[in-house]
DNA sequence: AACTATTTATAAGA
DNA sequence: TTCTTATAAATAGTT
């Protein structure tokens, strides 16, 4: 979707790259939320950036342990 | 999206449940891959179904192990 | 952080 | 259940 259809290859721009990260990554987790719902599904979704953070979306919204 | 908008909560219809799930399940899976290889970024999610069905995906496709 | 032109996802229908 | 298509939703580039 958008203006222009994307290449699927890593977008090289630091910032352009960035902005679409986060864009997709709430679009995902909105579309993971109503699967959810719908379906009465369990779903749970991380990402492992490139920088090293980590983003988890769980929809039963359990807390996070780590080891 | 589709023919008409859908009100958020539970799909009754049993069949009708199942094809959303279906297909909003590899809609899904489909936008991380795209997120993952847009922006570099890794993505695993996993799914647990009414019916006890598990299903993931992981964009480094890794080998699953469970314990 | 908003907007909007376009592309994409998908709910119903075939 | 697989394919089609009308419509809703996501989003790339812009402001």
């Amino acid at each position: 979707m958008g203006r222009r259809k994307l290449e699927m290859k890593e977008i090289e721009n630091n910032s352009a790259r960035m902005v679409c990260f986060s864009k997709r990554r709430s679009g995902l987790i909105k579309k993971a939320k109503e699967l959810s719902v719908l379906c009465d599904v369990d779903v749970a979704t991380i990402f492992f950036s490139k920088s090293g953070k980590l983003y988890q979306y769980c929809s039963t919204d359990r807390t996070w342990h780590d080891f």
